[in-house]
DNA sequence: CTGAAAGCGCTTACAG
DNA sequence: CTGAAAGCGCTTACAG
């Protein structure tokens, strides 16, 4: 019980520090440090010991302490045209792990490709050790070829196709696209129409073709007139829709490559006394929060947005750690689960109690 | 030139620290301490001379540091029934604010009225110095009474009517309403239906006596049949807006008390073939992301409620502090300004240049 | 009202 | 491979 304080301060179980580690594992407080931080010059049997009492003690680094000593790490977002829910969402769980990790995020706002070069220079200017790439500049190889040239560490966003020399996390756009598809096969549609993202954006490229592919492999034709080109807004997604719609045959079911544009469909779909999903299923991508404002509710596929940005600062930070203690850093490309989210305009249930 | 370094580290100018300040001000670092935390013992002429220091040193007090030595404060964020929309924007700025002070954000979800105290009492274990409290709980008088009977620092936030008792953070609701209604009644509407929000939450409340106060001040009374009970979500939206558009008379305009109804009410004309806003004008309220998502983008009041996140955690912690000192705290109202937001639903103007 | 001393938990050189 | 020393910028007692 010696691990209750009575004294003033944060009255808490006084949280165990490097000193109780090193005491515990019969080594320095240097010592820990080095293992800590994933110093090589310790022995396999060194390491061993102060892990163990690491986790008998249940310690973790203060990061306030290791903030004071080393100086604030600053990582930078390099953001443009966002959308919106999916910058909110990615800045919460980036925020939520620059607090963890005792970092500071800087915001740089890049309009379009004549201002990325500028944009980047401002990062540097403001000191950024590290520098987070979030759609659609993630697929900018100049931005980032930039980046990479300047040795700054890097991580691209939530691109489908990451480059091989590049960090990145995101998840698998194709397999989530092919789930809902199967999805929506398994329901008893056959005649599945689909909305088209950006061209330019790489998840786009991959969900439709992940679409085909599904339909092809149920031994399915989607004809052309079941495909409409969308630019991933809802304006976008009203045209699409209508034009999906305009046909005297109906589909069965609209999968839409993201939300904005599913929620664009059902507004569609309403408009011409449809009901959702009993005359017409639709479906989305994202989980954005319009997915859950529509009524009925959109069925989609859930991208862990928050954990995208809580991912991409862990993996820079480390980077940025590495290279400023002058050791290289590998590359690395973090694949994060989906989830299929299933719910009304898909399947009639309702979930909410009203 | 002497502020530059060429050293390793963040090569940065290297920032002005409390010593820096006391050998300017020809004090000690211990007063430099007592100015910047707003201790009452320090001279008028001393403090004075600090301050100057500060100011021509560009000072800025090192959060890391601080926190180093105090132990980090933590927020607790006491959430219900979240509009994924607005408590995300809320985080940002609250998260935002966090960094800058060196705290800490604990999110604490509270399903209903029956798992508040459970809700509170899991914050104090965690070792909350103070508490948030946004929509709706900031209207329930029993979560705020028990927080104030165990003296914990505490600020409600977007509460319409503040108890004199609680810090708050919020906007004027009824002169953002005011001031759509005064905006829609400018451009020739004079037959103006309104969505109401839910009864049970105060800034409906006060939106909804806006805009009869003010439709009555231009001398107009508005009929029972343009007035339909919503509940700020989306669905009740689309049933008040079919109810108000059932009529053979049709409005000219709808004031939605939220942009979940207005993106609603927008979805039913649309269906109804109505074009926006050549045949009807629709307004929301809040600026959440779905008001920018839709089409029409809607016009909007603009809540900043990412301000709101980050005033209320400032108030917050600068009560904590003064909390853990062994001071007394003042209870202070932060009002923050709103703003029109004029997008195409009411003028039929496109922004944007695709 | 003001200051000298000690210490928060960690890391960076510097020695072995 | 390992450790003793010094210091990051700040604040908390403790003296005046």
């Amino acid at each position: 019980m010696d691990d209750l304080k009575e004294g003033n301060g944060p009255a808490q179980h006084s949280a165990a520090t490097m000193y109780d580690v090193a005491r515990r594992a019969k080594v320095s407080a240097m010592t820990v440090s080095r293992v800590i931080n994933g110093n090589n010059y310790v022995s396999e049997a060194t390491r061993e010991k102060v892990l163990k009492a690491i986790d008998e003690l249940g310690y973790r680094v203060n990061v306030a302490a290791r903030a004071a000593r080393m100086g604030t790490m600053r990582v930078g977002l390099l953001y443009s045209n966002p959308s919106a829910a999916f910058l909110s969402a990615f800045l919460v769980g980036a925020m939520a792990q620059c607090a963890r990790s005792g970092a500071e995020l800087i915001l740089e706002p890049c309009e379009d490709v004549a201002t990325q070069r500028k944009a980047i220079d401002r990062l540097i200017a403001h000191g950024a050790d590290g520098v987070l790439v979030p759609p659609p500049l993630c697929d900018s190889p100049a931005a980032l070829k930039r980046l990479r040239d300047i040795g700054m560490p890097t991580v691209a966003v939530a691109t489908a196709k990451p480059a091989a020399n590049i960090s990145a996390v995101r998840i698998d756009d194709y397999d989530g696209a092919r789930a809902m598809t199967a999805y929506l096969l398994s329901l008893g549609h056959t005649d599945i129409a689909f909305i088209k993202g950006d061209p330019n954006h790489t998840p786009a490229q991959l969900r439709y073709r992940a679409f085909q592919d599904t339909m092809r492999g149920a031994g399915l034709i989607v004809p052309a007139h079941r495909i409409a080109q969308g630019f991933f807004t809802y304006k976008s997604g009203l045209t699409a829709a209508r034009q999906l719609l305009a046909h005297d045959s109906r589909p069965a079911a609209i999968f839409a490559a993201n939300d904005d544009m599913g929620a664009a469909a059902v507004a569609v779909a309403h408009g011409m006394h449809l009901r959702v999903p009993e005359d017409i299923a639709i479906a989305g991508f994202d989980d954005t929060p319009v997915a859950t404002t529509v009524w009925p509710e959109l069925t989609t596929v859930h991208q862990p947005i928050g954990e995208l940005g809580r991912a991409a600062v862990e993996l820079v930070v480390e980077q940025a750690r590495a290279s400023r203690a002058g050791e290289p850093f590998a590359t690395r490309h973090a694949v994060m689960p989906y989830r299929l989210e299933i719910r009304e305009s898909t399947t009639g249930v309702s979930s909410d109690g009203a």
